[in-house]
DNA sequence: TACCGGATAGAGCGTTCGCTCTAGTTGTGC
DNA sequence: GCACAACTAGAGCGAACGCTCTATCCGGTA
């Protein structure tokens, strides 16, 4: 069974982008990044709805779960995309130290030709919820391990024990995080440049 | 009528506990702590009220310009908090290593005690009003940089030049800030533990 | 042809939002 | 004693909130 389509498409075939996307895909994009943007309160299911092209109906039919559901799979969207920017940047190099340089280069550039907007996909909604809505804090305690995962396998491949890597990993997100949540507030991308070199320091003592 | 009602107490109150403080004092600090538990949006100016023991007039004869002058209000009185911890944490030790150590204790036990709700007191409300609400995004940098100052003066003090003291103190805070988030996520203090162990290897290679 | 069920469409429910407005209450200076 | 400013009090506005509900549309099957 193939993933839900678009059965009654009004709007023509031959456009690209989001068109070409089912109903289900383009209501869970647009709020994975509104919810990036503006948090979980900030954003309404209308405006979702609005963004997506498609109608409340819709919404509550894909997610009738309501707002949390919806919320739900717009963090583990968001998560994907993350990993993929993450895989994209450790790929770049065979030393771990330059490849998380990379990293925090790729996050800036995101970043500033965003005019500052596109930060962790998850952040925002995270901190808002926490302890509030547990099935939110799940999906983005889940996606910040996967995350770490990733670059925890980097660090094994580079040389690193495996203890150690893990632990190491676990930092370099946090300050991943914390180095875009501060490069958005200050509107610079100083403060992702600086944690990657001092990330690169960092690991390279335990080379 | 209301038979307890706060009256015409400015600035008086030399007694402790929140009675004796003024009706704008409870209102900023009632505000303060729930924009760093729920973010800005998450807010309501009538909880805010109802928590400070205020009416909805009172709210807006005190800040005119309505809930966003609220917050920026709230942002500073939670600056001035975070800076009081961290001066206490930095004041712990000498040596600079171990100050940044004992911060990360103080934030882990904060946070544990408050159930993971406490976390930074301007994160989630950065976050979400970023590039739309001018004044409070100041504020929110204001903040950064204030707390970055009081790390980079202890740096300075432990024999780091000014240069390096400078930015190692923005990768400092913005470690701080990630590590907070994470812990806040996953319920767990180790995230904070992390950045203060690595924190502290890190400024010891520069030493 | 008739029908079924997934998908679309949007009016409308009750509630809450930020905020305005008018009155009432209180301490202080003349 | 009185006027005045400072402060408290809360009803109520229009808009937006999350969500429910019914009505339709459509391709595929019988």
């Amino acid at each position: 069974m193939h993933t839900t389509k678009p059965r009654h498409d009004t709007t023509e075939g031959t456009e690209g982008g989001d068109a070409a996307v089912g109903t289900r895909d383009r209501i869970v994009r647009a709020a994975a990044r509104l919810l990036q943007r503006q948090g979980y309160e900030g954003t309404g299911i209308k405006q979702i709805a609005r963004d997506a092209e498609a109608t409340l109906g819709s919404v509550y039919h894909f997610f009738p779960g309501g707002k949390q559901e919806l919320a739900v799979a717009a963090i583990r969207h968001g998560e994907q995309e993350f990993a993929d920017m993450l895989r994209a940047g450790l790929a770049a190099d065979d030393d771990p130290a330059q490849a998380v340089v990379a990293c925090t280069l790729l996050l800036a550039t995101t970043l500033r030709e965003s005019d500052w907007t596109d930060g962790c996909p998850v952040a925002a909604t995270a901190l808002e919820t926490v302890g509030r809505a547990p099935d939110i804090q799940r999906a983005c305690a889940e996606a910040i391990g996967h995350w770490t995962d990733l670059v925890s396998d980097k660090l094994c491949d580079g040389g690193l024990a495996e203890d150690t890597a893990k632990e190491l990993a676990g930092a370099t997100i946090s300050t991943l995080e914390g180095a875009e949540l501060t490069a958005q507030v200050l509107r610079s991308e100083e403060p992702l440049l600086a944690a990657g070199r001092h990330l690169a320091r960092l690991i390279r003592t335990y080379q």
